[in-house]
DNA sequence: CACGCTATGTCAGAATGCTGACATGGAGCA
DNA sequence: TGCTCCATGTCAGCATTCTGACATAGCGTG
């Protein structure tokens, strides 16, 4: 017995995930706006920090975002001092950015206000919940076409 | 004991969040561009298949974007036909939309290829745990700013 | 070796969304 | 009544992102 339409919106998990998306979204904006950071730049930033060298399409890819994209948020980083790229690839075409000592000040920085907003806006579920919501999502990205 | 930065972002609910946000957005995109409708423009013919009558800055929020955003979307959709606004508000500045006899219709074969795509992603979990998941995600919505 | 295939970086144009601003209509209050 | 305050609809300008396209570098296979 299937409903005609969606029905009540709040029961709709996809709808509640574009809310709580929707929250997060605002809440990093915020956070990220006194240290002049977009949530592009700082995912950026926050996934050279985890793994150095990291190319411009594969940034873009982890981050969720086309290649273009990508490179403006590169470039921009790079005249602000934040990361490195070498003016010539050392293998095929990809160019490894790496962060500055100054891009490692401003993630870390980052990194503590981007993990508060987390905290806040989780702090409704217990520690336990968290890590089976985190196990449920991950479930769900494992059999997407993209990865 | 925290750690300097987020660490492994496969650990951050945040992170994994956008992933599965990322992936439903791709996959309702795809559902949607046979029938020539963008995900915003899907959403406010939910939202008024649900709610009729309701205002461009009601859709506005409930849709996650900005009044002038959906100002378009309306603009557009009544141009095709599938939506109705009065040329003078009844009461105060609000204009009342109402869906068409074919925004209805397609509303309908719309809401069909979404909930396939939302049956789809988050097939790997059972019934009861997307259940949970919702109620976990509205738990956190719950007590943020926005409502 | 030559060819096709893939991936990467980049340029140009279009589309989409947002910020700022303004006028209007209604509610609340002195 | 007159004033303030707030919400709504809408216009203009700007920023960001995407789509399409192209050249280049490596890799595999014949």
């Amino acid at each position: 017995m299937e409903q005609e339409t969606v029905g009540d919106l709040e029961l709709s998990v996809g709808y509640v995930l574009k809310q709580v998306h929707a929250s997060m979204r605002t809440a990093m904006d915020e956070a990220l706006r006194p240290l002049d950071l977009t949530v592009p730049q700082y995912a950026c930033l926050e996934l050279l920090g985890q793994t150095p060298g990291l190319s411009n399409a594969e940034l873009a890819r982890r981050a969720f975002v086309t290649r273009q994209s990508m490179n403006l948020v590169l470039r921009r980083l790079q005249e602000r001092g934040l990361l490195t790229r070498p003016d010539q690839a050392p293998h095929g075409r990809a160019l490894p950015t790496e962060l500055t000592r100054d891009g490692r000040t401003m993630l870390r920085t980052a990194s503590v206000a981007v993990r508060a907003v987390e905290k806040q806006l989780f702090s409704p579920l217990s520690r336990e919940q968290q890590l089976r919501l985190r196990e449920d999502l991950a479930a769900c990205v494992a059999t997407s076409p993209t990865s």
